[in-house]
Order: C-alpha cells, then structure tokens, then sequence
RNA sequence: GCCCGGGUGGCGAAACCGGUAGACGCGGGGGACUUAAAAUCCCCUGGGGGCAACCCCAUGUCGGUUCGAGUCCGGCCCCGGGCACCA
C-alpha cells in the first residue's frame, strides 16, 4: 500500500490563466468553451460537407484519405489522433488553397478484435459496436478534424458489406477466387486461420499465440497472378519509400531458372523428371544432389524399395511438425533421409543422390533443390553433416581454383567459374546466362521468376464478419448467391463463440445456413465461413463518394471525379496488409472496368510511430495516452499542435506530458497578442520581414509534412512580434491566424471572428508570400580562415567577394589571424568567405 | 544474413544543394510582479579555459575526400522497422 501521487497536471479549476490580457481576465483563452462552440456552428453551417452538388462537379476535387479506425471499446489511441492530426492539417490547408477537399472517416468494425473483446466482456458485438462507434464518434468530433459527417461507412452495415460480398462475386467470376484444402495457418487461441500476413514470427498477429499448421479447405484469392504488377507499379507511384521497400520485401521477387533433372531410378525403375528452381544456374556443375520437400508428390514414387521405411518415417514425422517450428530461423538443425534413388545431373552428366529434408519447402519453387553445398550456407551444412561431396565450382580467382572450401563460397557477383567445363574463367553473372542458354537450348531449362508472395486466404472460421456469399447444391454444386440476394445478412446469433473444430460458428445455426439452391431450388447449404477483415477495408475509399447509392457499389461519375485518392496518410503496420490487398482488389476491379484506374491511392505517406517518455506505449505498461485527457486539460488546438510539433510527422517522436505547456503557451500569446493588436499607424518593416519568412516556410513545410518545424516558424515569428513593449499591428497578425489555421482550427476561426470578418477563416485563403518583403537589408557574412570561423560581418546581401576580402581584412579581430597573402579566397555569396592559405 | 530508417546539449529536436552546429520547445538557474504561491514577463543555459575581448573541444566510432564535413565516400559499433532454411 501507498499514497498515490497527485496529478502533476493542472486540473480545469486550477490557477492556470494563461492566455490573460492585460487589461483582466474576463477574456481569457478558454479553449474547452471555444471549441465546443466553433464545433457546433462547423456542424449547423455544414461547413465540412461539400453538397451534392459539389461532390458531383468539384473543380478541384482533393481527396483526402486516412485510415479509417477499428472502433475498439478502449476509444480513440493518441497513435490514431496523430495520423489523423497530420492528414487533417494537410486538407486543411489544401482547403485554404481553394481545392474541394473531401476528407470522410468510417469505421472498420468487422472483425477477430471486436468479436474476442465481446467474447471478453460477455456481451454481443452487434450491441459492442454500435456503442464503441458513438464513442468514437464523439472523440472524432472533439479532436477538431474537417471531416464529413454525413458520409461515413461502417463495415458491418449490410448497406456496405452486401458491396463487399459482391467483390468476392466478382473475383470468383473472374476465376480469381478458388476453394483449396491446404495448409493454413491456425490460431489455436482465435481458434481461426490467419493470412500469411498475419502471422509475425510465427505467432498470430492480434493475440500472439504460436500459430500452428492444418489442414482445411479454405477460400483464397489469386493475388499471386499480380505479383508482377503489383511490384513494378511501385516503381511510379508517389508512396513513402519505407513503404514501397516493405512491400517489395513482401512480393519477394527472385529471377532464376527452373532446371529439370532426370531421374535415374525409381521404385519402380520408372523416370521422372524434377524440376528444380535456382538462382544460381551458375554452380550447377557443382550441384552434388538434389533435395525434395518431404512432402513432394515425386516422393513416393522415387523412393527406392530398401529405403521405403527410413523415408516414410521421415515424411510422418516432419508433417507432425507445425510450420511454425519448420520455418522458426533458430534452433533447427537440418534433417533429412536419403531416398535411394538417383538423378542425373545435366551438365556434368554425373548421378546425383536424391534426398529429402525439411529444409526445403514445397511452397516455394518447384519443392526441390539442386544442392550447391560449395556454394550455400543450407546444402553445404547438410553437405557436411551427412558427408555428401562438396565440389568448388566459383573462386575468388582462377589460381585458387583448388583451394580448400571450408566454408561455402557465397558471394555472387564477384569471383570467377572454375571446375565448369567451357565456362571456365566466366564471371558469375556472365555464367548464369549462359549456363541457362546452354540447358535452355538442350530443352532442360528456362528462365523462372519465383515470388514469395502467397495467395490470400480470405475465410475465417468466426461469426464476426460479412458471410461469403455462396451456397452448396448437392445437384448443382458450388453456386454464387445471385446478386439480387445480396447482402447475405450477418444473422443475430447468442452462440457466436468460436470452437476448435475449424468450422465457423455459423454452421451451428441450421435455421440461418439451409437455404434453396438459387439454381434448382432444392435445399441448400450457405458457406458458413466469413470473410477477413481486411476485404471489408481493401475498398473502403471506394464508397466514401458513393454512400447514398444502394444499387451499386461506387458511382462511376463520383468515382471518375474523386478516385485515385489524392493523399492517403497511415501507419507503415498496414504496408503488406491493407495496402497491398487495396492495391490488389482495384487491379482487379480495373480489369472488369469498374473502375478506370488501377493504382488506388496517388500519393501515400506513412507517419511515424509516436512513443511516450522513450517507451512504447502499451496498455500493460499503462503509459497509454488517453487523448480526451489532454484535450481537456489544454484543448484540442494545443493538443493537435503539440502532437505534430514533437518530431518529424514521418518519423514520430516522443511524446513527453510536459512539453504540451510550451504549444499551449505558444497559443496563450496568439490570442492575447491577436486581441490587443492596435489598428492604427503601420506595421514595422524589420516585422514584416520575419512575416513574409514565416508565411514562406509555413508554406514549404506543410507539403513535406515538416509540420514541427512549420510550429517552431510560427513560434519564432511570435517572438518576434512580442519583442520588447509593443503592441502588435493589425497586419502583422492577420496572416498569422490565418497560418496557424491547419494546426489550431478552433482558435484560428473565434480570432478570425474577432479580428472582424465575417466569413471563416478556411474561406479566407492562404496568406500571399511577398519575396520583396522578405528579403533582408543586411545579412551576417561569416569569415573563415583556413577554415575556422573567425568573424562575422554585417553587410549588404549584394556585397562582391573583392568588397567582402576588404571587409574582412579591415576587421580586426580577423586581421589578427591573417599573416601573409591569402594562397586562395573562397567567397559562397551572401554565405561565407574563406580565406585560405595564410 | 539481406533490405530500409536512425544515432546531434539534461530532454524532445533544428540545420536548404557540403558553408555560423544546437533554431523552436521542455526542463534548469537567476530576476521582476505578488503578503505568498500559481500564472505572466525579462535574462542566462553544449563542455572546458580566460578578468576580458576571446580561445580550445564537441554531431556513435575509426579513416578518407574537400578551402570547409552532422551532411559526401569506405570500415566498424549500437538502436528501430521490414524480410528470412525463399533455393
């Protein structure tokens, strides 16, 4: 037991009258009266909500996007009040620049989150949602963005996802979804599969339970056939380069070949050929033998007679083991059993052994290896381990053609062919060509790209989702619920608790899943599965201009006018997910002509993570920032300019609870220097000056989304109008409201209200940058000798370097480190001078 | 192991194309106002030396290029993220 400690914060009652003018404290800055206020007449005058008619005929349709959020029972997290901070400043100013920014948000409430935490609390998730959506709602409102309220989505309305199981529709005509028994990532904690992507080090994604491996049919969806275009767009789409990096990671492109090896002698001294893929065509004269995938379909029939137990009881065992275990990086000593049987090895004609090991994995490639083991960490530990022949194939040069390999010999680019017949002497990459040539034209090879990017499996054995739209006819098979059916209606069911069969919940409610065949009108049975979360968000973006239609999913004039996104801000944890399944569903949905592009977001830009005090934020460490307590404590203004002024938005940054003051001062002095401004006599020049500066980096910045250093401008420039007694003239702060305006709404709108206008602030413009203003008298020229900084002179910005060698020569203080004649003199104008050599 | 970021005061961070390192802010010290405290306002605040004008040192580390390097090049060490028995 303990005391607690009091809150360092200061409470709403406390003293703290910052914002105070002069003449008392009745007008003082109180920003939760404020806000509310200005938050009531955004809402009353529409301000956010382009009409119809606009959303039909904007001239200069700006469409800008931010993930929607999960609505969790926890609330908004300050990590999404950030992202959505930074987008909201960025259509903030757009909208200043006189574009039409559309600028919606929805909620992505479908999914394993909602549904484990009502299974938690013990309640329905179709009473949950609604609930964390009104909260959410609410905070959104609170946090001051420009969002358009009156078209939001909502993933679990049938409205939305009726359109959601219509794109399945679409890819299963297309041929683009199919049904397969295969091997799935299963949490056993979930109790459902996982998406590849889901699975982190082997463990689920959302609860961290080891995922292990089944067996089940499940749907997928071929995004493997887009592999190519989804990497080679990334070439020219204006996207976060950290972004764009994490997804060609993902695709995981490798050019090779597939070579076919004969094989000598079966079971049944039957030949088979085994294609292999490699990226090392190169080293094939030292391929020593090849190793299949245990559970490769050549396996059976190659495996000679003697050797059938030793392999079959290699075989049961590794597929005892989990993926997880397989494919976990550490600890995993290779396994494998010689099959008895041999291949022959097509460019050196020799017989190869054939084995089998766990190290090779039947969803990459072709499921088999020629092994390499003088030149591949994995064949030549297996090599060394079962003592199979270890041939050196590429040197460092051709003296050391015979050097001992005690370690594999890996490095593909530089070195020299050696042991390799004609090609002897090539360099590696010359031999991978030609080698390839060579068996290309024996007809035993041809050049291959492999991509490590799976199919997406889509279905998940839980009840929180959109059910896919198929039904099961004993007479007529598989059938897509026809399109006047649609939605598949999510059924209210009390049992919606997953179990560990691997089949969905659903399928225990008979009354819901026996439905007529849409064909033949005999009894049916629907698809018990639903879909993943992550279909309900590739297309989202989509329905935003298109809410009020129910007849189709996107209107295409809408979508002609406002699609691709024109700026799409979001966190880097989505860069594989749902970035990469949006990009997949509107290639798609270009080659059916739904929509006329088939890049969805133009311009992507991934924020940084936000930490607190220099520690994750976590809710076990309980350091989690709660932003309805900051935004009463300070407001929402100061909290969203604290936010973008901690670090650089596409970094992050530390957010420290104390350094909110130094933003909330920052505001304190806009309004008390706004509100004694005087409106007589005329605005100094050396204020101006910094004036036109400061609407000039403001301006820069906030396209680069150098939001902290745009605050820090308008801070210095508030120093500056503060200096010494005066009071601030009327033009020396009118464009600094208005500059502040993306950042702090509220405040900027009630100043520009009292500064007299009557329209609001986002109306008023971007305040115009004068070159002439800004330009200074004199400027600091530094001097340097040798070097060293040695003086500064004050001089007009025009001086030549003959004037400015004079200048430095007749200081002083400079002279007394120049000795003789200057060897050479560095002049950078209005810079520097050096003086070199003395 | 491969691919991206990043390492700068007590702290969060600035620094355009190689040209004054530390803007802006927090914290700290001192002062004004106040009976007092809070709030507000003013001054100081990288380290070391000097009575002072000033001088020396300093951007993870070692080297290089340059008149000049936080910035460019090479090696190394840490931190964050992506990929990973991927052939």
């Amino acid at each position: 037991m303990g005391f607690a400690m009091p809150p360092t914060r200061i409470a709403a009652d406390s003293g703290y009258t910052g914002g105070m003018l002069r003449d008392g404290p009745r007008d003082a800055y109180r920003p939760a009266e404020l806000e509310a206020k200005w938050q009531r007449l955004w809402e009353e005058r529409g301000t956010y909500r382009p009409s119809d008619t606009a959303l039909r005929a904007a001239a200069r349709p700006f469409y800008n996007l931010m993930m929607f959020p999960y609505p969790s029972a926890e609330g908004l997290h300050v990590g999404n009040m950030y992202a959505f901070t930074g987008a909201d400043i960025y259509g903030r100013w757009r909208r200043m620049q006189s574009d039409d920014v559309f600028e919606p948000i929805g909620f992505d409430a479908f999914g394993i989150h909602s549904e484990n935490f009502a299974l938690k609390v013990g309640t329905h998730p179709m009473d949950l949602i609604p609930k964390n959506v009104a909260n959410f709602t609410r905070q959104l409102k609170r946090s001051g963005a420009m969002y358009d309220w009156s078209r939001t989505v909502d993933t679990t309305d049938p409205r939305y996802y009726k359109w959601t199981q219509w794109i399945f529709i679409q890819l299963l005509n297309r041929g683009l979804a199919y049904k397969q028994k295969a091997a799935v990532n299963w949490c056993p904690f979930d109790k459902t599969v996982l998406a590849n992507e889901q699975v982190i080090n082997g463990a689920c994604e959302r609860c961290g339970t080891a995922v292990e491996q089944r067996f089940l049919e499940q749907w997928f969806f071929r995004i493997t056939d887009y592999a190519s275009r989804l990497l080679e767009n990334l070439d020219w789409i204006d996207w976060s380069d950290s972004t764009k990096n994490a997804q060609r990671n993902w695709i995981g492109r490798s050019d090779g070949a597939e070579i076919v090896f004969d094989a000598e002698r079966g079971r049944r001294n039957e030949e088979a050929a085994i294609p292999v893929f490699t990226t090392r065509a190169d080293t094939i004269f030292g391929a020593t033998y090849l190793v299949l995938a245990p559970e490769h379909p050549l396996v059976d029939s190659l495996t000679a007679e003697a050797r059938r137990a030793d392999v079959a009881a290699y075989v049961e065992r590794t597929k005892r083991q989990d993926l997880t275990t397989r494919k976990s990086v550490e600890a995993r000593e290779k396994t494998g059993v010689f099959t008895g049987a041999f291949a022959r090895n097509p460019a050196t004609g020799d017989a190869i052994p054939i084995w089998i090991a766990d190290y090779v994995l039947m969803e990459y490639g072709t499921g088999a290896i020629m092994a390499v083991p003088g030149h591949d960490e994995r064949d030549f530990e297996f090599a060394t381990k079962y003592g199979l022949p270890i041939v050196r194939v590429v040197a460092e040069d051709e003296a050391r053609a015979d050097a001992p390999l005690e370690a594999p010999f890996t490095d593909n680019e530089r070195g020299v062919i050696v042991h390799s017949a004609q090609f002897d002497g090539l360099t590696v990459p010359e031999a991978k060509q030609r080698i390839v040539a060579w068996l290309e034209a024996a007809g035993t090879a041809k050049p291959v790209v492999h991509y490590r990017l799976h199919d997406w499996c889509i279905s998940r054995q839980r009840y929180w989702g959109p059910p896919i739209p198929i039904i099961y006819c004993d007479d007529c098979g598989m059938q897509a619920v026809p399109e006047k059916d649609l939605p598949v209606v999510l059924p209210f069911v009390k049992d919606f608790r997953p179990d560990d069969t691997g089949i969905s919940p659903l399928a225990r409610h008979e009354e819901w899943y026996r439905v007529p065949c849409p064909e033949c009108g005999r009894m049916g049975r629907r698809e018990t599965d639903v879909s993943d979360t992550f279909l309900d968000s590739a297309w989202y973006f989509l329905r935003y201009p298109s809410t009020e239609f129910d007849d189709r999913p996107f209107d295409a004039a809408r979508t002609r006018r406002w699609l691709p996104v024109t700026s799409y801000i979001g966190g880097n944890e989505h860069a594989v997910l749902h970035l990469l399944y949006s990009r997949f569903i509107t290639m798609v949905l270009n080659e059916l002509g739904h929509v006329d592009f088939e890049e969805p977001f133009k311009k992507f830009r991934a924020h940084g993570m936000i930490i607190r005090e220099g520690a994750k934020m976590s809710k076990s460490r309980g350091n989690v920032v709660v932003p309805d307590e900051y935004i009463r404590e300070w407001g929402a203004d100061a909290f969203r300019t604290y936010l973008m002024f901690l670090g650089p938005f596409e970094e992050g940054g530390d957010f420290r609870d104390r350094s909110i003051s130094g933003v909330r001062r920052f505001l304190d002095r806009l309004w008390t220097t706004v509100l004694e401004r005087r409106e007589d006599g005329a605005a100094e020049p050396q204020v101006m000056r910094k004036l036109h500066q400061t609407i000039k980096k403001v301006g820069d910045d906030i396209p680069r989304l150098g939001y902290n250093t745009a605050v820090a401008a308008m801070m210095e420039y508030m120093n500056v109008l503060r200096a010494g007694e005066r009071r601030a003239h009327r033009t020396e702060v009118e464009p600094l409201v208005q500059l502040v305006a993306p950042f702090a709404p509220h405040i900027a709108e009630e100043l520009w209200e009292r500064l007299g206008h009557d329209r609001g602030i986002f109306e008023s413009g971007w305040p115009a940058y004068d070159e002439s203003l800004a330009a200074e008298e004199t400027i600091e020229l530094v001097v340097q000798v040798n070097g060293k900084v040695r003086g500064r002179l004050h001089v007009p910005p025009n001086i030549t370097k003959e004037e400015a060698l004079a200048a430095a020569l007749a200081d002083e203080g400079i002279r007394k480190f120049v000795s003789g004649e200057p060897r050479k003199v560095v002049f950078v104008p209005g810079r520097l001078i050096n003086i070199v050599g003395v």
